[in-house]
DNA sequence: TAGGGAACTAATTGATGAATCACTAACCAG
DNA sequence: CTGGTTAGTGATTCATCAATTAGTTCCCTA
């Protein structure tokens, strides 16, 4: 049992929740920080104490959701056995689809935005999660590695676009 | 050699093109009606003789950027050998990405867009690509058909992703 | 050549949003 | 109990935007 304290941790923790929750229903241009310190249940100036800008806010935002594909997948790499290794995988991208799914609308809507920072963001973090499959992939003796990551990442990206539009057709055979 | 008188029609599409571009390069929610206006030529009040709100023009633009990939797939699937049917496709799609980029762009944009008049327009176009692709290859006697054209979709998604963050390393194998 | 309509714009409006400022309340150490 | 620090807010500012209104220009034709 954690004890919930008002720690300036907390609440910073909090308003990125709240904030990965607003820009990913209403989306991130559109989306005011009113409606995201409402949702948090603070004042609207209160954000800019944790956060310089708005998109600070979108980046910090942007770090939690890499960050929770990277270590999910990190852990399935660390645990699988060769032949269920993309298996697994797929099982626990689609586990963060169901529970984190504003996290993947967040960053499929960042694939789009034109910011440098924003752009690095994700680009690191396709880049570290191609990383990690491909070594993965390799380190079980996987024939044409290169091919297997590059089409499990494709199968992953229909699937947030599947998940997005609600259109289970699109993913299914 | 078409004469390029400005009548109505022309001038509709010439908007359509600059919200492209616009859009695509700005973002739809940030990007202005007078932004768009500037990049036509034409004064911002203009646009809305042409389109009553800022989101039916949203809408015209995404119908021309499906109706480019719905046409250009046609052709293919109406003049490909069974044996080209697959890089066939996979090259019209290339060119397309190349050609008009921006088109694609918009449309990853609006594949997180709420709003349902949006949504409905992606699932059509999504859809109709779809049925495209999975009849030729079925009329192409490829095994396992439904499989091969959500591969052959998902590879696509993947290019989208690539050619946005400019990350060829992510298709390529 | 008068006038009617199509093409087009300047000026404005009402609403909204990010960010700042000036302030209050609660707590805690010495 | 007091002086400093942390947590928090109401009010405001300045900018911006979609959409409307009220016009002007220009061409075609009867």
């Amino acid at each position: 049992m954690s004890k919930s304290e008002t720690t300036s941790v907390n609440r910073r923790t909090e308003i990125i929740s709240a904030a990965i929750e607003v820009f990913a229903e209403i989306g991130y241009y559109r989306a005011t920080t009113a409606q995201v310190a409402k949702r948090a249940e603070i004042s609207q100036p209160y954000i800019f104490r944790f956060f310089s800008t708005k998109e600070a806010l979108l980046l910090a935002a942007l770090e939690v959701s890499w960050m929770r594909v990277i270590d999910s997948f990190r852990k399935v790499v660390g645990s699988a056995s060769p032949e269920h290794l993309e298996t697994d995988l797929i099982q626990a991208y689609d586990e963060i689809l169901n529970a984190y799914r504003n996290e993947i609308l967040l960053q499929m809507q960042a694939q789009t935005i034109q910011e440098d920072s924003i752009r690095e963001a994700m680009r690191n973090g396709f880049g570290e999660v191609r990383r990690i499959v491909l070594e993965a992939f390799r380190a079980a003796g996987i024939p044409n590695p290169e091919e297997r990551t590059m089409l499990f990442l494709a199968r992953g990206m229909l699937c947030n676009i599947s998940t997005a539009l609600n259109m289970p057709e699109l993913k299914e055979f």
